[in-house]
DNA sequence: CTGTCCCGCCAGCTG
DNA sequence: CAGCTGGCGGGACAG
């Protein structure tokens, strides 16, 4: 064993001695020290049963204090030979084989933050030898963990190892790819349905929106990569399924874009499917694929990302995870002036989709374009570029082709990092406000932009912002916090997704536009939100549905939720999570954007690493363009409840009635702003402000400057970060992201109503309590209730 | 009984 | 073509 484990040093001190060379198989090594008195006897045991040998290893692990502490406890708990029961051997109890103890085990021979300087290889033969497996199971483990980029396969039986050094980055990706797929969408989706589901026994009502969700299946995303991280082996690129790679990652981004960070199993099961089909979902599929999510959570555990709990809801309750891994911060590497960021929380973030810039606003649109492109194509910090990514230029070109060409073929969206593509996601590169998105949007009425959300083009649509016409202006109303907290309980946030029909200038099929893609902001796996959507909905897109059964499900939901009310809204700060979120409307946001490569959204440091150009060609103004002043943030406060009145259901008139929620917003957050929406100007005016939102965090402090435009451009803005981005700009591209809860670090408005929001949204608990609100919840994109209500579905989340 | 998830067959890909 | 990978789901174990 001495032998073995001083060469597999020697080897990882030495990268250079054929990485890519398969290793040979390791000789059958026979446990055959004497360790015991026994020691034969266990020896013929061991011969017939693979768990002794097992144990023995484990034991031999422990002598060496090198097991991780929960393994080692459970192996001095059970050590059979700690007792006489000899048949106790011959007995292993499952738990002894959980996939779980197998990854601790796995991990506890590997530093989390290996020398960079030198390649930590794994055999796969060896591992599976020493930790008495077969190599199926260690399959498992290092899937997931190259998902994560722990670990990046060199060649057969061997992978290198990475530890947690490109963690950070890998789930900033996974988050911006999430929030590109509308992952917190389609959760809200798939919550609102089963609600619905409840009261909707024949179920015909659901049918049309079962259809409208994912009908885009090909959604399947092609496995985020980062730059330096590719697959090494060539051999290993043309594997088309990755399946548990690409459920792994998948399953991470539902925690990274969800509010709660809480994920049940079902749904994360009914998203890695396809959302649609979810009225006739395959049973066994759904199984299989609930059994998968099971191994890869049992690994996630022991890298301690979540932790499993339970989340009670109406109907009982359901096994779900929590995340309780490190925050993952938006990429705030870039400094990026601070209006920009401001109008960019306006938008939340889902989707990509191609904005259309309002005429006014390409004059400074361009400029800060041109400012933002000077500062970004400056040096940033610097990356450590990994040996490898430099070493392996062609494969990176290649790479990078091949992920063009399955975006082109299959419209996936396919994100990578390095210095491939950043374009790649976004092929619109559109110019073409998506007239084509009305129509769509009417054929799928639901919320449900297709799973497949990322796909590069078309019309896909893009429930985060929304499109709006030239014409077209959309408001957004701040809530005043505390005049929302009167009227309603504190509701987390919320957002209304401005339709177009709420244009001023008067749109036409505004209803039907997109606005239907009502989303809700993840809530969790509360459905609290599912009430919330459902009034929404109903409401919003009478178009799509029958006005009876609208009202019907508006009925029902008020009726749920004043059987819920107190309940709910007891659970409220707990809950936060769950409101629905409105995509603000706003300006027009302009598409263009990267059209050709630029990795959107990647993280400074990637870029700086790996593709400086990027940063040229990056132009995509995000919804950042507004022009904004300081002290127009200062008047406009708010971000706890701004809602953007976008009509799906209202008519622009209607808008302007929308009363409460205006008036209040307006008088007090911000006194400039006219107390009547109806008219154009005041809208348009609204709409600056609105901009504003994240303002709230950004004030002219000059801390925001360093936070960092999201990359892409179309993700204008990641609407449940925007909160969270504000948070973050304190800190420093060197720190590591600090818990949720740890806002006070968030300079503090001097604002009333931010005070107001600080309050209503910090809960004393930790970034992992779930009850503690999450950064997002604070939100400046949220809106409280307000007149709106919506209930709140009874959620609870045990830890077990 | 439900929730977990071990186990290993076997198809597809690789070298 | 042997061996590596890893999808898949039967069925056993845990609570």
């Amino acid at each position: 064993k001495q032998a073995t484990t001083s060469h597999l040093v020697l080897t990882e001190i030495q990268p250079d001695c054929q990485p890519l060379t398969t290793p040979p198989k390791p000789k059958e090594i026979l446990p055959a020290d004497p360790w015991t008195p026994t020691s034969n006897l266990k020896m013929l045991i061991s011969a017939a049963s693979p768990e002794i040998r097992s144990r023995e290893q484990r034991r031999e692990l422990s002598n060496n204090a090198n097991v991780v502490l929960q393994a080692k406890h459970c192996l001095q708990v059970r050590e059979p030979w700690a007792f006489d029961n000899e048949y106790e051997k011959t007995q292993p109890s499952r738990k002894d084989k959980s996939l779980g103890l197998l990854c601790h085990k796995f991990l506890a021979r590997y530093p989390d933050y290996p020398s960079t300087a030198e390649y930590n290889y794994i055999c796969l033969d060896e591992v599976a030898e020493e930790l008495n497996v077969e190599r199926r199971r260690i399959y498992d483990i290092l899937n997931v963990l190259e998902s994560l980029h722990m670990v990046s396969r060199l060649a057969k039986n061997r992978y290198a190892w990475h530890g947690r050094h490109n963690l950070s980055k890998t789930l900033q990706a996974l988050k911006k790819v999430g929030e590109e797929n509308k992952y917190t969408q389609q959760i809200q989706m798939i919550k609102k349905r089963e609600y619905e589901h409840e009261f909707d026994l024949d179920g015909e009502r659901n049918k049309g929106m079962a259809r409208s969700f994912g009908s885009n299946e090909n959604s399947e995303m092609s496995f985020v990569e980062l730059p330096g991280m590719e697959f090494r082996a060539a051999s290993v690129n043309s594997r088309k399924d990755k399946s548990l790679r690409v459920m792994s990652q998948k399953f991470v981004m539902l925690f990274l874009v969800s509010t709660p960070q809480i994920v049940s199993l079902e749904v994360a099961a009914k998203i890695l499917i396809g959302e649609d089909k979810l009225e006739d979902l395959d049973k066994s599929k759904f199984k299989t694929k609930i059994r998968r999510l099971y191994d890869i959570a049992n690994v996630l555990s022991s890298l301690e990302l979540i932790k499993k709990v339970h989340v009670t809801e109406e109907r009982g309750r359901k096994p779900a995870f929590k995340w309780t891994g490190p925050e993952v911060l938006p990429s705030i590497q870039e400094p990026i002036p601070s209006k920009e960021q401001c109008s960019k929380n306006l938008f939340p973030s889902r989707g990509k989709q191609n904005f259309t810039r309002h005429p006014s606003l390409i004059k400074l649109v361009k400029s800060i374009e041109n400012d933002r492109r000077k500062i970004q194509s400056a040096p940033t910090s610097p990356v450590k570029i990994s040996a490898n990514s430099a070493a392996f230029p062609s494969e990176i070109a290649q790479l990078s082709a091949i992920t063009k060409h399955k975006l082109e073929e299959q419209s996936n969206f396919l994100f990578v990092t390095g210095s491939l593509e950043c374009g790649l996601s976004l092929p619109e590169i559109a110019p073409e406000p998506e007239p084509p998105r009305t129509t769509a949007a009417m054929q799928q009425p639901a919320l449900t932009q297709p799973v497949s959300a990322c796909a590069p083009s078309h019309g896909s649509v893009s429930p985060v912002i929304l499109p709006h016409t030239p014409s077209g202006v959309s408001y957004t109303i701040y809530l005043h916090p505390s005049q929302a907290h009167t009227v309603t309980t504190y509701s987390p946030s919320f957002m209304f997704q401005p339709l177009p029909g709420a244009n001023v200038t008067g749109i036409k099929s505004i209803n039907s536009q997109v606005l239907n893609k009502i989303t809700t902001e993840e809530g969790d796996n509360q459905i609290a939100t599912d009430d919330v959507t459902k009034t929404l909905t109903t409401t919003g897109r009478p178009t799509i549905k029958s006005e009876t059964a609208s009202q019907q499900c508006f009925k029902r939901s008020q009726t749920l939720q004043e059987s819920h009310l107190i309940k709910r809204y007891r659970r409220d700060e707990e809950n936060l999570d769950t409101s629905l979120t409105f995509f603000p409307s706003g300006y027009l946001i302009p598409l263009t954007q990267c059209a050709h490569g630029n990795k959107a959204g990647f993280l400074n440091e990637e870029k700086a690493g790996t593709c400086s150009l990027q940063h040229t060609t990056y132009s995509s103004p995000v919804a950042g363009v507004i022009p904004v002043t300081a002290s127009e943030l200062k008047a406009v406060n708010i971000p706890a409840f701004h809602i953007t009145p976008l009509n799906i259901m209202l008519s622009p008139t209607s808008i302007a009635a929308a009363p409460v929620l205006s008036n209040s917003c307006l008088n007090s957050s911000n006194n400039s702003s006219a107390p009547n929406p109806s008219s154009s100007v005041l809208n348009f005016t609204l709409q600056h402000i609105g901009l504003i939102p994240a303002g709230v965090q950004v004030p002219a402090h000059p801390v925001l400057q360093h936070m960092v435009v999201p990359s892409q451009p179309e993700n204008v803005s990641h609407s449940s970060e925007n909160l969270q981005e504000g948070k973050h700009y304190p800190e420093r591209p060197g720190s590591k992201g600090q818990p949720k809860c740890s806002a006070p670090s968030v300079p503090k408005e001097p604002q009333e109503p931010q005070t107001v929001t600080e309050n209503f949204f910090r809960t004393p608990g930790g970034p992992n309590s779930v009850s503690s609100l999450s950064a997002n919840s604070d939100g400046a994109d949220r809106i409280s209730q307000g007149t709106l209500y919506i209930p709140q579905r009874k959620l609870e989340v045990s830890e077990d």
